[in-house]
RNA sequence: GCUCGGAUGGUGGAAUCGGUAGACACGCAGGACUUAAAAUCCUGUGGCCAUAGCGGCUGUGCGGGUUCGACCCCCGCUCCGAGUACCA
């Protein structure tokens, strides 16, 4: 009997279902382990060879685990809600909710075909109301909640209020759009719609009119993570900067906890190094600048306060509230005209030139604190009203923006710091002595930097301060398929909706288009109003909203009273491993570890950070062929001759394709324009140039799962994604290889049966040879996927079948299978009961246990060299001292030879390793 | 520009602690079995030289350095990939 997947395979992905075999409860008398994929968008492609590599990693994992005799937690579920799969629907012309559940159906079936353990009885969709309930509740407790700096948590905005009304905003540090300053009696006199309009300036979810990327071929706002070079990350639409009432969500609060958080995490450093970007904490000072013939006084910030005597100018950002009241009559329609054109600007072109130098006089002048002189107050767009305080002081000598926009206006440049050569371009650097700086002349940028902090601060001029690049998340979408917000209006006054109106669910809608303009689908829908009559909200969430708090839901997916029950919280706690794509960095990574925190502080769950430890898997990329048609003609020139024709690459689908050898006839076959095509060959054959691409339908390139598992099985399609290299590093998929790992099952499975299909295993003792390498392959194989290392140890069980040859022992046999078990459960379960005779599922078994003894010898083979250099072996006993060994390897006879009569200089005797001979 | 990765045979990759570089697999070449094919098995396979046999030299992107010994550590480059981009 041979190794039949084709029958074996399905009838065991059919009894893990119907057994419920991966169902998991709590289970206190068992360590937990929760291992989380990110759940996939249901997109409409369904599944290339490369999506699956994330979730074939994480079963290995999940399944070791269970192994080990933790009680793992392994679900899945689906990201249904948001603009992917709202543009699939579009494109087809079909209702979201349909193709959704379409795309589901597919992805399910995929998935199910590589035989992955999860618990289906936990998914979760995020487009279900009794999921996205959840979702709303916790946009309403960040409504209902506002930042305490000095606590360094949020609180219920009860407390606030209360707050308010008693002492007003005195003494109050907490986190909001714009300082505010009022007493208790200003409060206690205010109507609801100025209270409210109060509140929303410290809300953790909040609306405000403010610069958003608006992209009109979406119809939508998106965050800033959502835009790529000026471009819509869904789509590649142009984004430009528009003024629009938003809700959005006060991440700022939490930079510098998300900051502190990454140091707890068993996170990449290049993920972690992206976040910390990302969220950009620089510490400078805030300083005060008095404007000249004003009471006002100009407020910028710097990381740079010792440059201070070099300021020869101020600028500020177009935007800058003040530039109305600098700007003298003279300069108006100068002022006025700069800006017009930094208006019609898009996001785009000003990424594009950012070498091309423009600003503006405005006509006013401020005084330097230290110096005393006056300075110029320009406007530019290289100044940016988002960040710090919009102004900043411009040391043309020591930042190079600063250096190009001095020399573009003839502005002068001081020197402060030595070094550099300012006929060429500004000194940035933060090294080197201070000069022409009055009092911390000949210090070390080092020293003078902290001193003109406190200087700064003893004057009176301003303060320390730390700034962040992070901005609040943008929490609205003009579309339709996301969340409604539990939110209604009157007077234009925000209201939340009760916990018991929850779920507030989508309307359904035949026309959910989005538009140019920026009105929401659901103004179209007539009664999307409160039984009362109070219009709801028209946006929906991002589709960030719904992948923030999954894995909380996935503790306790059916509980219609809560978010998770304390009990299974308490219990799954956090995820212990996370496995996902990288791109997700400074997005979901983001989102959810602040929805997470915002959670904990209000004491709902019980772990700061949600996931422990994470990987990201690489990209598997496409392996393209191409075929060389001479110009002009049909005819095809194979690789190697076609240098002596003129050729045009054309790419050709690589299924046609093996070995880099073209099938001729199905060429012929595939597009009617070949189907009269001549070849040129070489030896016979028709060989195909190749290159490694992007994995696309448009390159012929793109290798489908279901195509593998039909021809080699889900276990073989397993071990080959492991075996093409590291996880976490990107590399090409090509099907050439997987004959190797094929071979290998076929060759593990006639171990157990012989020819005929009859039971080969026998009872027969190992001997110390094959237990040798047997309990090397478990410590191998152990360390191997603790490690994540899972290329290795595929390589480590093709070791071990090489040195065992033909051995049928069940001492052997019966532990390897279960080492295989994670990696290959098909062909693992059916040698386990069919060849090994058990009743019950290898899963139930142990794994096995390592004994070092086996490996122990009682001779070693030192590898000998002179000057580093590897001679050859000598064999020695073990247990010899090093002196021992040095004498028996230099009476060697071939030490002789290397040595030509010369004494050695000195022996090296590394024991257990390696002796080497200077001579 | 800045930050972080990476570069090893024809190919994917291994060498996890500074100690035999190229494990394992693909591909290729040769052979066995077979009417033939498939499947299976055996041998060889970094490069150069030598070859009856032993063997010798060289070799981990480039140039230096530390060391008895470097793919690994240090300094200086080149190239590739990713993130970010007027962040004061």
């Amino acid at each position: 009997m041979e190794y039949n997947f084709k029958e074996i395979e399905p009838r065991w992905q059919r009894r893990w279902a119907e057994r419920k075999t991966y169902r998991v409860e709590p289970d206190p008398t068992r360590p937990k382990f929760y291992v989380l994929d990110m759940f996939p968008y249901p997109s409409g492609a369904g599944l290339h060879v490369g999506h699956p590599l994330g979730y074939i990693a994480s079963d290995i994992y999940t399944r070791y685990k269970r192994l080990k005799g933790f009680n793992v937690l392994h679900p899945m579920g689906y990201d249904a809600f948001g603009l992917p799969a709202e543009q699939y629907a579009i494109q087809t012309g079909q209702h979201p909710a349909v193709t959704t559940e379409q795309n589901i159906a597919r992805y399910r079936e995929q998935l199910d075909k590589i035989g992955v353990s999860f618990d289906w009885d936990r998914e979760v969709r995020t487009c279900d109301p009794d999921y996205y309930r959840w979702t709303q509740w916790a946009f309403l407790k960040m409504f209902d909640s506002y930042y305490d700096n000095a606590a360094g948590r949020a609180r219920p905005i009860a407390e606030l209020v209360a707050r308010f009304s008693k002492q007003g905003t005195e003494g109050l540090d907490a986190a909001c759009t714009a300082s505010m300053s009022f007493t208790a009696a200003e409060w206690n006199v205010m109507d609801e719609a100025a209270r409210e309009q109060t509140l929303q300036n410290y809300r953790l979810a909040y609306r405000a009119d403010t610069m958003v990327n608006w992209c009109p071929g979406l119809g939508t706002v998106l965050a800033n993570d959502e835009v790529k070079d000026g471009l819509s990350e869904r789509g590649g639409f142009p984004v430009e900067q528009k003024r629009m009432k938003q809700w959005l969500l006060r991440v700022t609060a939490y930079a510098q906890r998300l900051l502190d958080g990454l140091d707890t995490l068993e996170w990449s450093d290049s993920l972690k190094e992206i976040q910390r970007n990302w969220i950009g904490r620089s510490e400078g000072a805030q300083v005060f600048f008095d404007l000249k013939g004003r009471d006002e006084k100009l407020e910028i910030f710097t990381t740079r306060p010792d440059t201070i005597f070099g300021v020869t100018f101020m600028v500020i950002a177009p935007e800058h509230e003040y530039v109305s009241r600098l700007t003298t009559p003279e300069y108006q329609e100068a002022v006025d005209d700069y800006i017009a054109q930094t208006k019609k600007r898009s996001e785009r072109e000003r990424i594009a030139d950012t070498k091309r130098v423009s600003g503006q006089f405005t006509g006013s002048y401020a005084i330097n604190p230290f110096t005393g002189a006056e300075i110029p107050v320009y406007i530019s767009d290289y100044v940016l009203a988002g960040y710090g305080t919009g102004a900043i002081m411009a040391v043309p000598a020591h930042d190079s923006r600063d250096y190009a926009f001095a020399r573009h206006f003839d502005l002068p440049i001081i020197p402060v710091v030595e070094g550099g050569d300012l006929s060429v371009e500004s000194y940035d650097a933060k090294s080197g002595k201070m000069i022409n700086s009055g009092f911390i002349t000949g210090m070390d940028v080092k020293e003078a930097i902290p001193a003109m902090f406190a200087e700064v601060e003893k004057r009176g001029l301003g303060r320390r301060l730390v700034n962040y690049r992070l901005r609040d998340a943008i929490f609205s979408r003009q579309r339709y398929w996301g969340e409604p917000f539990p939110i209604y209006y009157k007077d234009d006054v925000a209201y939340p909706l009760g916990d018991d109106r929850l779920p507030l669910t989508l309307p359904p809608m035949q026309d959910f288009g989005p538009t140019a303009e920026g009105e929401p689908p659901l103004a179209r829908a007539t009664d999307w109003k409160t039984a009362e009559g109070y219009p709801y909200e028209l946006s929906t969430m991002p589709g960030f909203a719904g992948s923030s708090a999954y894995y909380l839901r996935y503790m306790d997916p059916h509980n219609d009273r809560a978010l998770v029950s304390r009990e299974a919280n308490e219990y799954w706690r956090s995820v212990d491993l996370y496995v996902g794509g990288i791109e997700h960095a400074t997005g979901h990574l983001m989102y959810s570890r602040f929805w997470n925190k915002f959670l904990y502080d209000l004491g709902y769950v019980c772990e700061d950070e949600p996931f422990r430890k994470l990987v990201n898997q690489g990209m598997i990329q496409g392996r393209s062929n191409f075929v060389y048609r001479v110009v002009g003609t049909n005819k095809f020139v194979s690789l190697g001759l076609r240098d002596r024709y003129e050729t045009q690459e054309i790419h050709v689908d690589v299924n046609i394709v093996k070995n880099d050898i073209l099938d001729l006839e199905a060429f012929r076959k595939w597009r009617p324009e070949f189907a009269d095509a001549e070849f040129i060959l070489e030896d016979g054959k028709y060989v195909c140039g190749w290159a490694i691409e992007k994995m696309s339908k448009s390159m012929y390139n793109v290798v489908n799962p279901d195509y593998i598992v039909e021809n080699y099985g889900a276990d073989t399609l397993r071990m080959y994604e492991m075996f093409l290299g590291p996880l976490e590093q990107s590399k090409p998929w090509d099907t050439n290889g997987i004959d190797g790992v094929h071979k290998f099952l076929r060759r593990f499975w006639r171990l157990f049966f012989d020819k005929d299909g009859n039971a080969a295993v026998t009872d027969e003792l190992p001997a110390p040879a094959e237990l040798k390498t047997l309990h090397k392959t478990i410590k191998k194989v152990g360390d191997d996927i603790e490690n994540f290392s899972f290329n290795t140890s595929v390589s480590a069980f093709m070791i071990c079948l090489n040195e065992l040859g033909d051995c049928h022992k069940r001492a052997i046999l019966e532990p390897l299978t279960i080492l295989l078990a994670p990696f290959a459960p098909h062909i693992a379960e059916e040698l386990w009961t069919s060849a090994l005779g058990h009743d019950t599922t290898v899963f139930d078994a142990a794994f096995p246990t390592f004994d070092a003894s086996h490996l122990i010898e009682n001779s070693f083979e030192y590898p000998v060299s002179f000057n580093g250099k590897m001679r050859f072996k000598k064999e020695l006993p073990l247990g010899l001292t090093p002196g021992e060994v040095e004498a028996a390897v230099l009476a060697d006879p071939a030490a002789a030879r290397y040595l030509d009569g010369k004494a050695p200089k000195k022996v090296i005797v590394v024991p257990g390793k390696i002796i080497n001979i200077v001579i």
